[in-house]
DNA sequence: AGTAATATATCATATTGTGATATATTTGTC
DNA sequence: GACAAATATATCACAATATGATATATTACT
Protein backbone atom coordinates (compact mmCIF):
# COMPACT_ATOMS: atom_id res chain seq x y z
CA UNK A 1 0.00 0.00 0.00
CA UNK A 2 1.60 3.29 -0.91
CA UNK A 3 0.47 6.37 -0.05
CA UNK A 4 1.20 9.76 1.57
CA UNK A 5 2.26 8.70 4.57
CA UNK A 6 0.13 5.79 5.86
CA UNK A 7 -0.12 4.01 9.05
CA UNK A 8 -0.59 0.49 9.26
CA UNK A 9 -3.43 -1.07 11.57
CA UNK A 10 -1.00 -1.13 14.62
CA UNK A 11 0.76 1.89 14.02
CA UNK A 12 -2.44 3.75 13.71
CA UNK A 13 -4.24 2.12 17.05
CA UNK A 14 -1.03 2.58 18.88
CA UNK A 15 -1.23 6.53 17.43
CA UNK A 16 -4.83 6.79 18.53
CA UNK A 17 -4.06 5.86 22.01
CA UNK A 18 -1.26 8.38 22.37
CA UNK A 19 -3.55 11.89 22.15
CA UNK A 20 -3.20 11.77 25.71
CA UNK A 21 -0.01 10.21 27.77
CA UNK A 22 0.46 6.52 28.37
CA UNK A 23 2.89 3.78 28.56
CA UNK A 24 2.88 1.37 26.73
CA UNK A 25 1.18 -1.31 29.10
CA UNK A 26 -1.42 1.27 29.40
CA UNK A 27 -2.02 1.51 25.13
CA UNK A 28 -2.32 -2.45 25.64
CA UNK A 29 -4.70 -2.39 27.44
CA UNK A 30 -6.95 0.71 26.20
CA UNK A 31 -6.66 -1.05 23.10
CA UNK A 32 -7.92 -4.22 24.10
CA UNK A 33 -10.83 -2.22 25.95
CA UNK A 34 -11.83 0.24 23.41
CA UNK A 35 -12.35 -2.82 20.90
CA UNK A 36 -14.43 -5.13 23.35
CA UNK A 37 -11.06 -7.50 22.76
CA UNK A 38 -11.64 -7.67 19.36
CA UNK A 39 -7.94 -5.89 18.58
CA UNK A 40 -4.94 -6.75 20.99
CA UNK A 41 -1.11 -6.32 20.51
CA UNK A 42 1.02 -7.87 22.92
CA UNK A 43 4.03 -6.81 24.20
CA UNK A 44 6.34 -7.75 21.13
CA UNK A 45 4.60 -5.78 18.83
CA UNK A 46 4.23 -2.81 20.79
CA UNK A 47 8.21 -2.26 21.75
CA UNK A 48 8.42 -2.63 18.30
CA UNK A 49 6.27 -0.05 16.72
CA UNK A 50 6.84 2.48 19.94
CA UNK A 51 10.39 2.18 18.53
CA UNK A 52 9.44 2.75 15.28
CA UNK A 53 7.09 5.66 15.97
CA UNK A 54 10.16 7.56 18.04
CA UNK A 55 12.42 7.33 15.41
CA UNK A 56 10.02 9.16 13.04
CA UNK A 57 9.02 11.73 15.67
CA UNK A 58 5.71 11.16 15.43
CA UNK A 59 5.71 10.32 19.57
CA UNK A 60 8.21 11.49 21.98
CA UNK A 61 9.22 10.58 25.75
CA UNK A 62 7.01 12.16 27.82
CA UNK A 63 7.64 13.71 31.15
CA UNK A 64 5.30 11.53 33.32
CA UNK A 65 8.26 9.12 33.29
CA UNK A 66 9.83 7.54 35.99
CA UNK A 67 12.58 5.11 36.54
CA UNK A 68 9.53 2.45 36.01
CA UNK A 69 7.39 3.29 33.31
CA UNK A 70 8.23 5.17 30.18
CA UNK A 71 5.51 7.47 29.36
CA UNK A 72 4.44 8.59 25.36
CA UNK A 73 2.59 11.29 24.14
CA UNK A 74 2.18 12.41 19.80
CA UNK A 75 4.36 15.02 18.49
CA UNK A 76 2.76 17.65 16.95
CA UNK A 77 3.98 15.93 13.57
CA UNK A 78 2.28 12.76 15.09
CA UNK A 79 -1.02 14.65 15.67
CA UNK A 80 -0.95 15.80 12.25
CA UNK A 81 -0.45 11.96 10.61
CA UNK A 82 -2.81 10.91 13.01
CA UNK A 83 -5.37 13.43 11.61
CA UNK A 84 -4.70 12.59 7.58
CA UNK A 85 -5.09 9.09 8.77
CA UNK A 86 -8.33 9.58 10.10
CA UNK A 87 -10.23 11.36 6.92
CA UNK A 88 -8.71 8.50 5.32
CA UNK A 89 -9.50 5.70 7.22
CA UNK A 90 -13.58 7.42 7.25
CA UNK A 91 -13.35 7.49 3.47
CA UNK A 92 -12.93 3.74 3.33
CA UNK A 93 -15.16 2.91 6.15
CA UNK A 94 -17.98 5.28 4.15
CA UNK A 95 -17.69 3.38 1.21
CA UNK A 96 -17.75 -0.05 2.99
CA UNK A 97 -21.10 1.44 4.70
CA UNK A 98 -22.63 2.17 1.16
CA UNK A 99 -21.92 -1.16 -0.52
CA UNK A 100 -23.18 -3.10 2.42
CA UNK A 101 -26.17 -1.09 3.20
CA UNK A 102 -27.50 -1.63 -0.41
CA UNK A 103 -27.93 -5.27 0.35
CA UNK A 104 -26.47 -6.31 -2.93
CA UNK A 105 -27.00 -10.22 -2.56
CA UNK A 106 -26.55 -10.65 -6.36
CA UNK B 1 -2.23 -7.88 16.22
CA UNK B 2 -4.80 -11.25 17.07
CA UNK B 3 -8.06 -10.51 16.91
CA UNK B 4 -11.43 -11.96 16.05
CA UNK B 5 -11.08 -11.93 12.52
CA UNK B 6 -9.22 -9.22 12.21
CA UNK B 7 -8.54 -7.81 8.52
CA UNK B 8 -5.45 -6.09 7.09
CA UNK B 9 -5.72 -2.84 5.73
CA UNK B 10 -5.02 -4.03 2.41
CA UNK B 11 -7.62 -6.83 2.79
CA UNK B 12 -10.15 -4.13 4.47
CA UNK B 13 -9.71 -2.11 1.38
CA UNK B 14 -10.24 -4.74 -1.02
CA UNK B 15 -12.99 -6.07 1.01
CA UNK B 16 -14.71 -2.96 0.86
CA UNK B 17 -14.40 -1.86 -2.97
CA UNK B 18 -16.54 -6.05 -3.08
CA UNK B 19 -19.41 -4.76 -1.97
CA UNK B 20 -20.65 -4.71 -5.51
CA UNK B 21 -19.07 -7.04 -8.78
CA UNK B 22 -15.84 -5.71 -9.42
CA UNK B 23 -12.75 -6.86 -11.34
CA UNK B 24 -9.15 -6.62 -9.75
CA UNK B 25 -8.53 -3.48 -12.34
CA UNK B 26 -11.65 -1.73 -11.04
CA UNK B 27 -10.53 -2.14 -7.55
CA UNK B 28 -7.29 -0.81 -7.86
CA UNK B 29 -8.93 2.65 -9.25
CA UNK B 30 -11.71 2.42 -7.39
CA UNK B 31 -9.40 2.75 -3.89
CA UNK B 32 -7.50 5.40 -5.07
CA UNK B 33 -10.23 7.49 -6.28
CA UNK B 34 -12.26 7.19 -3.22
CA UNK B 35 -8.99 7.83 -1.34
CA UNK B 36 -8.12 10.56 -3.77
CA UNK B 37 -4.88 9.45 -4.46
CA UNK B 38 -3.68 9.00 -0.70
CA UNK B 39 -4.17 5.31 -0.56
CA UNK B 40 -2.92 3.08 -3.96
CA UNK B 41 -2.54 -0.99 -4.12
CA UNK B 42 -0.67 -1.74 -6.48
CA UNK B 43 -0.95 -4.97 -8.91
CA UNK B 44 1.36 -7.40 -6.81
CA UNK B 45 -0.63 -6.86 -3.40
CA UNK B 46 -3.91 -6.96 -5.36
CA UNK B 47 -4.25 -10.53 -6.45
CA UNK B 48 -1.80 -11.56 -3.87
CA UNK B 49 -5.03 -10.76 -1.41
CA UNK B 50 -7.58 -11.46 -3.92
CA UNK B 51 -5.35 -15.18 -3.94
CA UNK B 52 -6.12 -15.03 -0.37
CA UNK B 53 -9.30 -13.58 0.40
CA UNK B 54 -10.46 -16.35 -2.70
CA UNK B 55 -8.98 -19.35 -0.15
CA UNK B 56 -10.96 -18.15 2.51
CA UNK B 57 -13.91 -17.66 1.17
CA UNK B 58 -14.61 -14.47 1.52
CA UNK B 59 -15.44 -13.29 -2.14
CA UNK B 60 -15.75 -15.41 -4.86
CA UNK B 61 -15.82 -15.72 -8.79
CA UNK B 62 -18.64 -13.73 -9.69
CA UNK B 63 -20.47 -14.37 -13.03
CA UNK B 64 -19.62 -11.66 -14.98
CA UNK B 65 -16.61 -12.51 -15.68
CA UNK B 66 -15.38 -13.09 -19.39
CA UNK B 67 -12.20 -14.99 -20.75
CA UNK B 68 -11.00 -11.12 -19.89
CA UNK B 69 -11.91 -9.73 -16.52
CA UNK B 70 -12.23 -11.93 -13.69
CA UNK B 71 -15.11 -10.51 -11.51
CA UNK B 72 -15.53 -10.90 -7.87
CA UNK B 73 -17.87 -10.42 -5.08
CA UNK B 74 -18.14 -10.70 -1.23
CA UNK B 75 -19.30 -14.22 -0.23
CA UNK B 76 -22.16 -14.07 2.90
CA UNK B 77 -19.36 -14.85 5.01
CA UNK B 78 -17.22 -12.33 3.66
CA UNK B 79 -19.82 -9.49 4.35
CA UNK B 80 -19.91 -10.55 7.61
CA UNK B 81 -16.40 -10.07 8.33
CA UNK B 82 -16.32 -6.69 6.82
CA UNK B 83 -19.64 -5.61 8.84
CA UNK B 84 -17.84 -6.53 11.77
CA UNK B 85 -14.41 -4.73 10.69
CA UNK B 86 -16.17 -1.92 9.92
CA UNK B 87 -18.02 -1.79 13.73
CA UNK B 88 -14.04 -2.33 15.21
CA UNK B 89 -12.58 -0.21 12.80
CA UNK B 90 -15.56 2.63 13.86
CA UNK B 91 -14.32 2.71 17.35
CA UNK B 92 -10.99 3.19 17.18
CA UNK B 93 -11.61 6.21 14.74
CA UNK B 94 -13.68 7.34 17.69
CA UNK B 95 -11.49 6.78 19.92
CA UNK B 96 -8.33 8.86 17.51
CA UNK B 97 -11.06 11.87 17.05
CA UNK B 98 -11.92 12.30 20.87
CA UNK B 99 -8.59 12.52 21.63
CA UNK B 100 -7.47 14.77 19.07
CA UNK B 101 -10.21 17.67 19.24
CA UNK B 102 -9.22 17.59 23.27
CA UNK B 103 -6.25 19.79 21.47
CA UNK B 104 -3.98 18.31 24.26
CA UNK B 105 -1.10 19.89 23.77
CA UNK B 106 0.94 19.47 27.38
C1' DA C 1 7.92 -14.98 51.94
C1' DG C 2 5.46 -15.99 47.99
C1' DT C 3 2.62 -15.10 44.10
C1' DA C 4 0.02 -12.34 40.78
C1' DA C 5 0.01 -8.28 38.24
C1' DT C 6 2.50 -4.60 36.13
C1' DA C 7 5.97 -3.11 32.85
C1' DT C 8 9.59 -3.23 29.46
C1' DA C 9 12.52 -5.71 26.30
C1' DT C 10 14.52 -8.80 22.56
C1' DC C 11 15.24 -12.56 19.26
C1' DA C 12 14.16 -15.61 15.68
C1' DT C 13 10.55 -16.64 12.83
C1' DA C 14 6.25 -16.11 10.35
C1' DT C 15 3.36 -13.32 7.76
C1' DT C 16 2.38 -9.84 4.63
C1' DG C 17 3.23 -6.50 1.01
C1' DT C 18 5.54 -4.84 -3.11
C1' DG C 19 8.77 -3.26 -7.09
C1' DA C 20 9.90 -5.01 -11.17
C1' DT C 21 8.57 -7.31 -14.78
C1' DA C 22 5.97 -10.12 -18.17
C1' DT C 23 2.15 -11.09 -21.12
C1' DA C 24 -2.22 -10.73 -23.62
C1' DT C 25 -6.17 -8.17 -25.14
C1' DT C 26 -8.77 -4.19 -26.45
C1' DT C 27 -9.35 0.59 -28.12
C1' DG C 28 -8.27 4.49 -30.66
C1' DT C 29 -6.07 6.87 -34.41
C1' DC C 30 -3.36 8.17 -38.40
C1' DG D 1 -4.15 -2.55 -40.84
C1' DA D 2 -0.08 -0.88 -38.11
C1' DC D 3 1.17 1.03 -33.89
C1' DA D 4 0.67 3.01 -29.36
C1' DA D 5 -1.76 3.49 -25.21
C1' DA D 6 -4.76 1.69 -21.96
C1' DT D 7 -6.77 -2.28 -19.82
C1' DA D 8 -6.21 -6.50 -17.26
C1' DT D 9 -4.10 -10.37 -14.98
C1' DA D 10 -0.08 -12.71 -13.16
C1' DT D 11 4.35 -14.12 -10.69
C1' DC D 12 8.87 -13.99 -8.40
C1' DA D 13 12.23 -12.63 -5.23
C1' DC D 14 12.85 -9.47 -1.79
C1' DA D 15 11.55 -6.01 1.77
C1' DA D 16 8.94 -4.64 5.48
C1' DT D 17 6.09 -5.88 9.41
C1' DA D 18 4.26 -8.33 13.08
C1' DT D 19 4.45 -11.79 16.64
C1' DG D 20 5.09 -16.09 19.85
C1' DA D 21 8.10 -17.23 23.12
C1' DT D 22 10.70 -15.87 26.52
C1' DA D 23 13.33 -13.07 29.94
C1' DT D 24 13.72 -9.78 33.58
C1' DA D 25 12.58 -6.43 37.17
C1' DT D 26 9.40 -4.06 40.06
C1' DT D 27 5.20 -3.38 42.73
C1' DA D 28 0.94 -4.97 45.19
C1' DC D 29 -1.37 -8.14 47.81
C1' DT D 30 -2.22 -11.69 51.42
Amino acid sequence: MKTTEQLTDSMFYIMAALTEPRHGYAIMNLIEESTKGAVSIGPASMYTIIKKLLKQEWIYLHDGTDSRRKTYLLTEKGREVLEGEVRIRKLMITLAEEGLKKEGKV
